[in-house]
RNA sequence: GUGGAAGUAGUUCAAUGGUAGAGCACCAGAUUGUGGUUCUGGCUGUUGCGGGUUCGAGCCCCGUCUUCCACCCCA
């Protein structure tokens, strides 16, 4: 036996580039998050759906084509069909808006948290699977809607227990205003490339690319001043007004960011956002409202949540018109931020609330009646399954960060009351009641 | 996909081309109706993988994989 299993060849137990395994210490507070973003989002009424992993290739490239921008993962099927999984959650929708909008209630609103794949390579925070958690909007073009989005992402981050972040607000439509103001509107998708990299290039490359790019040097001062906030102070009002002048007196775009501004500031939440012109979204499909997000601490990082508004994404496959607005958590990213700072978030991850240590192997039903009780109470309750020394159940509940343990004998038995050991503090509650020992650890 | 840097025990790091080591962690034992100290013993490595040069390679050379960084793009 020994001998055939030494002789067998091990498969190397390697995972693909940019693909991870997921430990407890992580999944954990990956679930807990993804629980709470799940709650959150019922919260304002949106629904969860789901799309399949694999879609035809020509559904997730669209008309464009563009296969090699996107990098998308692709092959044929065993029945020799052009497939590829998707690459966001953005574009599956909007197929699935068009196969459904018959059984869809509009205003629609949903979110969808899943997987997603990207044949990039990959770098801290960037993986080829990743997992998105989007917020969308459908069938109502206005501010109202807008804002929404925007408070749902304010609200999430609060939920999620991250404090230090920063919205990065912007608008297409008003940007495109300006660049056909200027009369360089055919070149908007390589200047959007462009401004969109002024924070890591800094602006004298900006420039000199502009230049390059809208061939005088007076275009290119003139769009480095509508992105270059030079005041990072400046009032999102003030800000909103030189660059609807600078776009030639415009109103509709304006009107609208006003009336977003508006609601921000009645919530009491405009803190949170910044008016910042450089940000522009690579991504083509945007028609109104743009925005990002940033860790104060970490900007490097790039944005752990970005969307817009889209008017036309639907329209690659129904006539029908579907105006959206939404956003999209890089949790996978955001998570590797947060490990990074060291988060609580992360920290506090623990497999259960309480641990019934085993003091009496004879005592295993007794135990078994107490998980039941403060399983009842919505405690998460792991009873100690080997008989070890208690220094080896008190190491498994270090190691599982577990912040409570009952350590009851006979004596508690026979009394009809509990100890329960904070593990941390390791201050005793010694023949205290179950009601007494359930208030405690629910206070925590 | 292109360019650059790095890969040694679970982890942090050593090792002039000459027997691969240390701390921490981990496991076992002693003591204990309760683990942070102490003591004793122990384990962990095909030096990422595959070739080459050499009497001899963790170290030099080539390839490859992975990670990190930049480009690109983005969550």
């Amino acid at each position: 036996m020994r001998v055939e299993r030494e002789k067998r060849t091990i498969i190397e137990p390697k995972v693909l580039k940019g693909f991870r395994d997921f430990l407890p210490s992580m999944e954990i507070p990956k679930k807990a998050i993804v629980n709470k973003l799940e709650e959150h989002f019922s919260l304002y009424g949106f629904v969860p759906i789901d799309t399949p992993v694999l879609e035809y290739t020509e559904v997730l490239l669209g008309k464009g084509g563009g296969e090699t921008d996107k990098q998308i993962f692709h092959f044929l099927d065993n029945g020799e069909r052009d497939v590829a999984m998707r690459f966001d959650l953005t574009v599956p929708f909007a197929r699935f808006l068009a196969l459904h909008q018959n059984e869809l209630a509009f205003p629609f609103k949903r979110f969808h948290i899943n997987k997603v794949w990207r044949g990039e390579n990959p770098q801290k925070g960037r993986y080829r699977e990743f997992t998105q958690c989007d917020f969308d909007i459908v069938g109502a073009d206005n501010a109202e809607a807008d804002y929404e989005i925007l408070a749902m992402m304010e609200s999430s981050f609060q939920v999620m227990g991250v404090t230090d972040f920063k919205f990065s607000v912007a608008h297409r439509g008003l940007f495109n205003a300006f660049l056909t103001h200027l009369g360089v509107e055919e070149k908007s998708t390589e200047i959007l490339r462009i401004v969109d990299k002024l924070k890591k290039i800094g602006t004298d490359e900006v420039s000199a690319l502009l230049k390059e790019c809208t061939g005088t040097k007076e275009k290119a001062e003139d769009i480095l001043s509508y992105i270059n906030v030079e005041n990072p102070d400046e009032p999102f009002l003030t800000t909103l007004e030189r660059l609807s002048s600078l776009a030639g007196g415009e109103i509709e775009h304006t009107a609208r960011m006003k009336a977003i501004y508006g609601y921000l500031s009645d919530a009491g939440i405009e803190d949170h956002f910044t008016l910042d012109p450089s940000i522009t979204r690579g991504l083509d499909y945007y028609t109104g409202i743009v925005y990002e997000t940033f860790l104060t601490e970490l900007p490097h990082f790039g944005s752990v949540c970005s969307g817009g508004r889209y008017n036309d994404l639907a329209s690659l496959y129904t006539k029908e018109q579907l105006p959206g607005v939404g956003s999209s958590i890089g949790l996978d990213r955001l998570l590797a931020a947060l490990e990074e700072l060291e988060s609580p978030v992360i920290q506090r991850a623990s497999s259960s609330d309480l641990i019934i240590l085993c003091l009496d192997e004879s005592l295993r039903s007794w135990y078994d009646q107490l998980a039941r009780r403060f399983r009842s109470e919505g405690i998460r309750t792991d009873a100690y399954l080997l008989n070890k020394k208690m220094g080896a159940q008190f190491k498994y509940a270090e190691a599982n960060h577990i912040p409570y343990g009952l350590s009851c004998g006979t004596l508690e038995k026979s009394a009809g009351k509990v100890t329960l050991k904070n593990l941390k503090t390791r201050e005793m509650h010694q023949m205290i009641s179950i009601e007494e020992a359930i208030s405690i650890i629910k206070r925590n």
